[in-house]
DNA sequence: CTTGAAAGAGACACGTC
DNA sequence: GACGTGTCTCTTTCAAG
């Protein structure tokens, strides 16, 4: 499953994962192609998966989203149907970043923003606990970021 | 602290965070601005730090990373000294995604990711744990990833 | 704050090796 | 696969409303 990429790949990932923004004439200049071949290296990789998207980070204390929070989360009962009908609730809610399936006690863990503490309450009571096959949130609230990136170590591939 | 935006401001953060890749012709386009109007604006979300980077997502999985892992961490004793050193090792492994200082038992939350069980567990026992800080690692492996974004939900500012 | 126009740069599709 | 050229679109700057 996994894809094997060359030096050039892994640069050119390197790069746009670094900065987005820097024009193909720039990038093929850092990595030592010409631009033409560097392009078509870039979209190649769109064309496969292995480049996502092209995204924007916002800097969301500026924008005045003052808590995270980390919520683990059990189901009961745990089956496909409630499984399903969580997952379904969390994609719609765009206060909840990222969702993952987990071992160990706990099923599920979000994280999860918002303005401020009520309406981190206010998420959590009106709309993520009224679904009832909710049966525990624990929640530890992030008392400061002190490291984020989306970037994936390409030299550990 | 927080920065007021109209709603011009919030559609290109929106657009952008959506698709970064964009041109700001069609950019203006679909929020009804003037090219270079819209071109102002989003330049100037750039230097007031509002848009802090460009990036790109890569498929991890297309990479051969088949591990991502949770580890609670705790620092004993926590202290300015302990703390100052646990964040610069964090910053120096690009395995560690993302790290948060949390209220509760638990003292840190990261979130690593590694190409497979072997690798993960080889990082934690020669790389992270040997610093002598670190009391405690209690892992969950992340069965699977069920949502994963960073954008932020702009109509909730 | 917005518009419009003009110049410069880059993207992209060729053909060639 | 990699490179070079030409066309065409976009960015970017400037003057003006």
């Amino acid at each position: 499953m996994a894809i094997i990429l060359d030096d050039n790949d892994k640069a050119i990932l390197r790069e746009l994962q670094e900065d987005a923004s820097i024009s193909n004439l720039n990038l093929s200049k850092k990595i030592g192609l010409s631009p033409s071949t560097c392009l078509a290296r870039t979209k190649n990789l769109v064309e496969t998966g292995i480049i996502k998207k092209f995204t924007t980070i916002v800097d969301e204390k500026k924008l005045g989203i003052e808590v995270t929070a980390l919520a683990l989360i059990n189901l009961s009962p745990l089956n496909r149907e409630t499984i399903h009908s969580f997952l379904e609730d969390i994609n719609k809610y765009p206060q909840v970043q990222e969702c993952y399936t987990l071992t160990g006690s706990h099923d599920y863990m979000l994280k999860i923003v918002a303005k401020d503490m009520e309406s981190y309450r206010n998420f959590i009571i009106d709309s993520l606990m009224q679904n009832p096959a909710i049966s525990g949130v624990d929640t530890s609230i992030v008392m400061s970021t002190e490291k984020r990136t989306v970037s994936i170590p390409i030299d550990v591939v």
